[in-house]
DNA sequence: CCTACCGATCGGTAGG
DNA sequence: CCTACCGATCGGTAGG
């Protein structure tokens, strides 16, 4: 049973913010109670690892990533290649600006997870990658994309895209419309056989 | 006086292989020593502090990132924007396949450098960057790249390139050169105005 | 480079 | 959610 109660998503808030900052080795549980006002003893009337807090923010943005490509994948569902990647791309960034600590930690500290999670998580990433990595295939196939390996161009993009959780500021420069339209046209472009 | 025995570089090595493994945080100083057959305390006969295994790691990775983007400018005196990228985002390329332990320490753990060593870091990573956005910059206004926002399409470029050290794997499918090939036609296409 | 040791902190438990 | 506490481990020092 996973308790669900506002205090629970309270240490997810606090942890995702700190895991965040400082990543998930140097954030002792202490760290996450003393920002809840609590003693590090009592945060275990909520939860019963420190791991177990990492799991379920990672979880919970894994599922918000599949969830909104699966959204974006519905609302096209007669796209060409370049209009299903372009919405790819432009749910991607939604994810990250949506909630850039939740996805920053899924992003960069998946790996400290142990066993079946891990595993899981990384299966999960690579379902994930596929989605990208098959719509170029198509497009290359059909001559809307350059010959390329659509292996390397997915993980040069999903890189690219990742990083955004890292230096994303809400209070920034440019609003995540504003980044979603340039690495749209940048992913766009590095695709394309021969644009406009 | 920084010490430059086999012993004290012999140290660097397995600690960078174990701060890309698990990250700085995770990796204790007795883990080092364990991994070179001493004892944890031992450590100490070579160096002052955890950090300062780190700083050397770090600032050497950065002085090489430097060096060879230097090499690239200088082994291309007159060239245009494209050919000027092309050599840069090379260079990166080869830095990084050259040493993925070192590079991917230098991405990703440099922010638990403290005090002057972290904003001395952060310097020289804006300076590294800064290269890549005035090329770009010259690019937009030569009409060799289309318009964009310099400073976006240098990060986004950048992140791509240094997510290479994180999946870089000597025994993998491509070899380094391959790697290059792909990701400088990626970046190039990511940019141009009209290609071919 | 070793043994012996330091205080601090770690994740976590017991019992209320 | 608290107090009190656990064994393990942390980075690091002293003295050889």
């Amino acid at each position: 049973m996973i308790e669900t109660g506002a205090r629970r998503r309270a240490i997810d808030e606090v942890a995702s913010e700190l895991f965040h900052a400082n990543g998930y080795a140097a954030t002792s549980v202490r760290d996450i109670a003393r920002a809840l006002d609590i003693q590090g003893a009592s945060l275990y009337a909520h939860v019963a690892s420190k791991e177990d807090v990492l799991w379920s923010i990672v979880d919970r943005a894994a599922t918000a990533f599949e969830a909104s490509a699966e959204r974006a994948i519905i609302e096209t569902p007669d796209a060409d290649p370049t209009e299903r990647l372009a919405a790819l791309v432009e749910a991607h960034i939604e994810t990250i600006t949506a909630n850039p600590q939740h996805s920053s930690v899924f992003v960069t500290e998946w790996r400290h997870l142990s066993g079946a999670r891990r595993t899981t998580i990384a299966a999960r990433r690579d379902a994930y990658e596929a989605r990208f990595r098959s719509t170029i295939e198509t497009g290359v196939s059909v001559g809307a994309f350059h010959a390329m390996d659509p292996a390397i161009a997915s993980t040069f993009l999903l890189t690219a895209l990742n990083g955004i959780s890292t230096w994303y500021r809400p209070d920034g420069r440019l609003s995540p419309d504003r980044i979603a339209d340039h690495y749209i046209e940048l992913a766009l472009h590095s695709l394309s056989e021969d644009h406009r």
